[in-house]
RNA sequence: GGACUUGUAGCGCAGACUGGAUAGCGCGCCUGCCUUCUAUUGCAAAAGAAGCAAGAAGCAAGCAGAGGGUCGUGGGUUCAAAUCCCACCAAGUCCA
């Protein structure tokens, strides 16, 4: 609303239609600022000058408390207690909602992540793809979106029938399962008659014999429950699950097929597959014929999977999301203009980079070559427990769990998605600096602020507040809502997370330069309604993250 | 061979889409500050005690400050480029 304000009195001086503010790279220098380099061109003037008659022209509002020009620059300075007054009663009244614009109020969302290979135990990579989807579902929900999380188990393929072929007539446990799929792939490799083998295994399956189909079933619900189970102690959770093999079958296939022939773009090629031209969407394959069926006529992962997306197209009205590692990249484009040639709209995808090992490797299921996730949660609630022994805290266990799963997720969630993230047990470990528990730290402190001073923080005075760590802190503050806006629009958890750390260093200053609990009863509640302000700030920016905050630590 | 993504301080990142003021942050490094301790060393040529210094540990998951940059390289556009365009280099990913 200052933003407005201001815009609306540049309008009015300026006679321009597009009015763009930016922030000083200095507080100092005011809250926003008017380049005028764009009227100085078309008046053919200094922007010096230009400012400077502005700054004349343009008097000071309610909302705003000076208006000084700097250089080319027309800063303006908000009124610190309206502002103060503002953002502070918002929070108060708001709580648990403050920062959320309900974008998404009585809108759908679909989003499907995850979704790894049913064949072994998850590693820290994919991870990266079951933390980012729950967090952009938590981010859409806060919102007010209604979501729906699916996650498409792929019980068909190659894979499984090399875990079957390796099983044989045992019954392992879910951790053996890693295992015994790359020591059965090593083999595989090296044994002609072996990979038959599995080809065979995987021919029956799709043919529909039954003691096949329940050997593969078997193996994928080992697999589906184990992974289910160590998501879940990241607090991440599914909705729906949907199998590959119920489309082996389904009618859909020949429907989408028929549906395909009659845009003139599917053809027969030399062994006698059926593959889809899609020359015309210029993607940059050596062939441009994306394949969907075998010669015998039966369907190929990509068929299957535009029938899935055409269903989930289907159930999800307004949003539709699927997260995928780089990796799909071109597969996904691929799929986009299938769909396209069906006239339908692809989900809205998000693609991550990988979590590679520290010699440059990329985890793999296949080599075994993997930092199990299940370990790495383990580790990083060990090491908290560690810290906390030196502290002495109590409820230790707890605790630990709150700040060791914190820590897996942020460290993962901070960094851009299109970094590869080189995971190293020490700096992934590590508890200083830009880290979860820092955040929740801050929490922590905040909390424990409110509890000592045992006084009601109703009724502030803003006209208090007057030092600048508390006018940096509110102006942080009062930012949160619009940098969940531009989080949700770009589907960008880690906006929240840079922005939660910094929110943190913000609140450490104004905590050493300001006693929040003193003589002064008036100052007092003021500063403690700062702080409430910020630990509900903390908690509902660590909600969105997946990450659970502590009233003590 | 082609396409996409990434390259910012020793290391890890933000800023880039939407060009704008002194390129931010963390770790580490360096300096100073606060508390406690005394196994070790010195002041100190009996021993012990106390002290000072060195040292160690710690705290409010400490504090304050300093240093550290060809923004991958080279061109171009612009009043203005980390940001836009082109070429190249390196890393990651995909395409048979």
């Amino acid at each position: 609303m200052f933003e407005k304000e201001i815009i609306r009195l540049l309008k009015k001086e300026t006679k321009q239609k597009n009015i763009t503010l930016e922030i000083p790279p200095n507080p100092d220098l005011g809250d926003f600022a008017f380049p005028c380099f764009i009227l100085a061109k078309q008046h053919q003037k200094n922007p010096n000058e230009i400012a400077l008659e502005l700054s004349m022209k343009i008097k000071p509002t309610e909302l705003l408390e000076a208006i000084v020009p700097k250089g080319p620059y027309l800063n303006f300075f908000l009124n610190r207690s309206k502002l103060s007054e503002l953002t502070l009663k918002s929070i108060l009244k708001e709580k648990d909602k403050y920062g959320s614009y309900l974008v998404g109020k009585g809108k759908t969302a679909l989003i499907e992540h995850t979704s790894i290979n049913p064949n072994a135990a998850p590693h820290v990579g994919r991870a990266r793809n079951a933390i980012i989807g729950d967090s952009i579902t938590r981010l859409l929900k806060f919102q007010g979106y209604k979501t729906e999380v699916h996650y498409f188990v792929n019980d068909v393929g190659k894979q499984i029938a090399i875990l079957v072929l390796g099983i044989g007539s045992k019954k392992p446990e879910f951790k053996k399962l890693l295992n015994i799929y790359s020591k059965t792939y090593n083999k595989i490799r090296k044994s002609k008659k072996l990979e038959q083998q599995a080809f065979i295994l995987l021919k029956k399956f799709e043919e529909g014999d039954k003691e096949t189909i329940k050997r593969f079933n078997h193996v994928v619900d080992i697999c589906i429950k184990g992974q289910i189970e160590t998501l879940s102690k990241l607090n991440v959770k599914y909705d729906v699950f949907d199998y590959e093999s119920k489309y082996l079958f389904d009618k859909k296939i020949k429907e989408i097929l028929a549906k395909l022939e009659k845009t003139n773009q599917l053809i027969t090629d030399k062994d006698n597959r059926k593959v889809l031209n899609l020359s015309s969407f210029n993607l940059p394959t050596k062939e441009p014929y994306f394949v969907l069926t075998r010669s015998d006529n039966t369907s190929l992962y990509s068929l299957r999977d535009i029938a899935y997306t055409l269903d989930k197209i289907k159930k999800s009205k307004t949003k539709n999301i699927i997260v995928l590692g780089e990796d799909q990249k071109l597969y996904f484009q691929q799929i986009k203009a299938a769909l396209s040639l069906l006239k339908q709209q692809a989900p809205q995808v998000i693609h991550y980079s990988h979590i590679l090992l520290a010699g440059g490797n990329k985890m793999s299921t296949r080599t075994g070559d993997v930092v199990l996730l299940e370990d790495f949660i383990k580790e990083a609630v060990k090491k908290a427990e560690n810290e906390l022994k030196k502290r002495k805290s109590r409820n230790i266990k707890k605790i630990a769990s709150v700040i060791g799963i914190g820590a897996v997720k942020y460290s993962i969630l901070k960094v851009s998605p299109d970094k590869n993230i080189v995971f190293d047990w020490d700096s992934a470990l590590s508890f200083e600096g830009d880290t979860s528990q820092y955040i929740q730290y801050v929490y922590a402190r905040a909390s424990s602020i409110l509890k000592k001073a045992k006084i009601n923080h109703s009724n502030p005075n803003y006209l208090m507040i007057s030092l600048p760590e508390e006018i940096n802190l509110i102006n942080k503050l009062y930012k949160f809502p619009e940098t969940v806006y531009k989080a949700t629009i770009e589907l960008k958890p880690y906006i929240i997370a840079n922005y939660l750390y910094q929110l943190a260093q913000i609140f450490n200053d104004f905590y050493h330069k300001c006693q929040c609990i003193s003589e002064d009863r008036e100052l007092t509640k003021t500063r403690l309604a700062i702080v409430a302000a910020t630990r509900h700030v903390i908690k509902n920016g660590l909600n969105i993250l997946g990450i659970d905050v502590t009233e003590k630590m």
